[in-house]
DNA sequence: AACACGGTTGACCATCTAGTCAAGATTGTT
DNA sequence: AACAATCTTGACTAGATGGTCAACCGTGTT
């Protein structure tokens, strides 16, 4: 009686799974605003009084869906680190971020979307953990450069246009 | 008295291009369904009102910013047939591409927002449309596949690369 | 079987939104 | 000035939407 909380996680682990990833596919789809709780309990197929009881408001629940694929995004990061090289490092990357957008093209598109509109809804967020990761990622190619592995490039720019095709070839 | 239809044409003229403009930008911001007639209209300086004399519902005005940057957007397909070179011809492409989303970088982020989600507004529209307009470039691309101009790609991987990397540019 | 805790849900509410309308203000023409 | 067409706009409506709540149901434990 002391030590139950988890007596019936299951049942919570598979309801914030069925509404998560239904708020995947219908915030993709429509976007924040555009999205309504019906549409996504539709998707889910629970009552929308449900999806309060486990996400307190839209917002909430939008920010997990942005969160939990900002967390697979970030382990395409490794592949950065794993290899000296240029080539191999980029190689590694794009291809980790095509199976990303492949595996999960919903959340990929809500977190392109928030992105490319300047995160409207996750500033905070966002401002702390990706620009830490994009000047590591840049800091990256500028070794590169200094090394003379690679042609003096703007590394911003690199960044962008592997994002930019892997991206749309997703959509 | 018979033929003064045009009396006015000059305010009707004005404000509509006040509220397409505005339109431009909510819906560019928020996405069709996000994009409240409200919003437009403070974005305008006109009340709400003013906006549904104009144009019948969100749906029309919707449909006319769409329309007015397609066209716009379809003139950059001259540069595929000014030139038989193929570096000639994409360069002048990209170039005029490139030109139109920075003088229109909310209309084109409209446009490629619908594009991309399938067109669920313009459907009947693009689907004629655009479809013979893609078309039409993809076999200027296999003209010079078989002309051995260029090594032999699929069109369509031409046509989004150039799309993604532009697009994303002005984004 | 009885209990307690977590899960479920229909009904409800305040607010927002697209669209309407009718009364009034402007404008160009005679 | 008088008129008619066009433009303007505050007030309104019907329906959608995010969120709440209280009564109810299921499950695991004793």
């Amino acid at each position: 009686m002391l030590i139950l909380k988890a007596a019936k996680a299951h049942i919570r682990a598979e309801n914030e799974r069925l509404i998560l990833e239904a708020g995947e596919r219908i915030f993709a789809q429509h976007g924040f605003r555009g999205a309504t709780m019906q549409m996504i309990a539709d998707q889910a197929g629970l009552p929308k009084a449900n999806l309060h009881y486990y996400f307190d408001s839209k917002e909430k629940l939008y920010r997990c869906v942005v969160e939990k694929i900002f967390e697979i995004w970030l382990q395409a990061a490794s592949s950065f680190e794993n290899s000296d090289e240029p080539k191999e490092a980029l190689k590694l990357y794009i291809y980790e971020k095509m199976q990303i957008s492949r595996r999960h093209p919903y959340g990929s598109k809500v977190w392109a979307n928030e992105v490319m509109q300047g995160a409207p809804i996750i500033q905070d967020f966002l401002e702390t953990q990706l620009r830490s990761w994009t000047d590591g990622r840049i800091e990256s190619i500028q070794a590169w450069i200094a090394a003379g592995k690679i042609r003096s490039v703007e590394p911003r720019w690199v960044m962008y246009m592997i994002w930019a095709t892997t991206q749309h070839y997703a959509d």
